[in-house]
DNA sequence: AAATTTCCGTTGCCATGGCAACAGGAGGTG
DNA sequence: CACCTCCTGTTGCCATGGCAACGGAAATTT
């Protein structure tokens, strides 16, 4: 486990932790992680959980089918995010979405019961470590507002406008590669990728963006601004 | 201040508190109510906050301009949640969206820099008060995924259902009340109000669902199931 | 009760974008 | 190199739903 310590300590959950109290929160916790090969599940929606888990390497896809059999991609996770945080509430119900590894990656399980039920034996550490997961939910939180931002508006234009923005404030750059393909970008946005090619290709040539696969170049340069405006 | 100590104790953000223990609190967090007038502004999205606020009583409405000007109604905010929680993240950013009073309603508002900047002279209460804030963060984030369940749905019809469903659930009963206007309800799913009367006129004639102004009968009895499916 | 304002339904018009189907290019594999 | 698979762009068709404008019902005010 040993060789997983300078990872831990770069986790927001361990944060502030010595070595020594990583080691302990680990055995307290029940922490142990699990490698994922591209592609593979990690749950689905039917699934009850009984752990939260933290990813230490890659990136995850959140995602859920509509009515009517439709991907929707919820979000998209990174190293340091949490997923399944949802499973906190304890009303073992099932999670609801589908989570699956986008690239070969990493999670830390740490057991749900040793958090919110804790008992007489309970880890000295458990209130820093509930801070810390109170941050990563406060990121979690964060995540879902802009993602909220982006569907919630009713043009094309509008959200792809929106979330290139928003990655090029992330890159600082008005020049960066996206995560996703342009079948996945669809999905996130929640449009037919057909039609997103297609406004791509409108705003290639209205000279508001300049692209070539999942490189993208934002020409007007309005990604200094803020993500909430 | 007393006057208050009901509503206190049965707010969550003092869950398992004594008195004495929320009066402490109260004083060492700087808390202190606020009554606002139907329709009031709360905040709106310019504003740095702060000051997190716990709904006392009363409903609010959480909302935003898009680029286009229409006005979103991201979340409908009763007795209980917390509303400002985004400033937790202590970046001093503008919060990015607008507050307002739905109806008459009072808001009890905590300082920020007392929770996540504190000193020696802090709370002895800080632990359980952001144990029980995490517990309110998780309820927020609940409703954010609802939100985004519904409106990632391309069909209007489908995002009514959704709504109309996750509604009959709430109140464990096929007949229910909405709290929004045709106008509100249309801004919280993000389509046009036209076109939601339109649609709702179809659902009727169809035998989905009946109902006149604000009052709802869901004619199939699929309310039972579960808010995520 | 009269007046005013808010709320809701309706309808015609038409743009946006979903859908399906195909084609070319990139990259991976034998 | 040849073959295959995956990714992306393109285009025609047409349904969904946005927009605007109006009228009547309900509610609130005076």
């Amino acid at each position: 486990m040993n060789k997983y310590m300078k990872i831990f300590k770069e986790t927001s959950l361990f944060k502030g932790f010595s070595e020594q109290e990583i080691l302990q929160s680990l055995a307290c916790l029940n922490g142990n992680s699990r490698i994922y090969r591209k592609k593979e599940i990690i749950f689905n929606k039917e699934d009850r959980l009984h752990s939260i888990g933290i990813v230490l390497d890659g990136t995850l896809f959140i995602s859920k089918e509509d009515l009517g059999g439709v991907r929707l991609i919820f979000s998209e996770l990174i190293t340091g995010e949490v997923i399944g945080e949802t499973a906190l509430r304890g009303n073992d119900q099932p999670v609801g979405y589908d989570a699956a590894a986008a690239t070969a990656c990493e999670i830390l399980f740490i057991r749900i019961d040793r958090l919110v039920r804790p008992d007489q034996t309970a880890c000295s550490l458990r209130g820093r470590i509930i801070e810390n997961l109170f941050n990563l939910l406060l990121r979690k939180n964060e995540a879902l507002y802009r993602k909220l931002d982006i569907v919630t508006h009713k043009n094309l234009r509008a959200r792809i406008v929106h979330y290139l923005q928003f990655q090029a404030e992330k890159n600082r750059s008005p020049v960066f590669t996206i995560p996703f393909t342009r079948e996945e970008l669809a999905h996130y946005l929640s449009v037919d990728r057909s039609a997103l090619s297609r406004e791509l290709g409108r705003m290639k040539a209205a000279g508001i963006v300049d692209y070539s696969r999942n490189t993208f170049r934002l020409l007007q340069s309005e990604f200094i601004e803020s993500p909430f405006k």
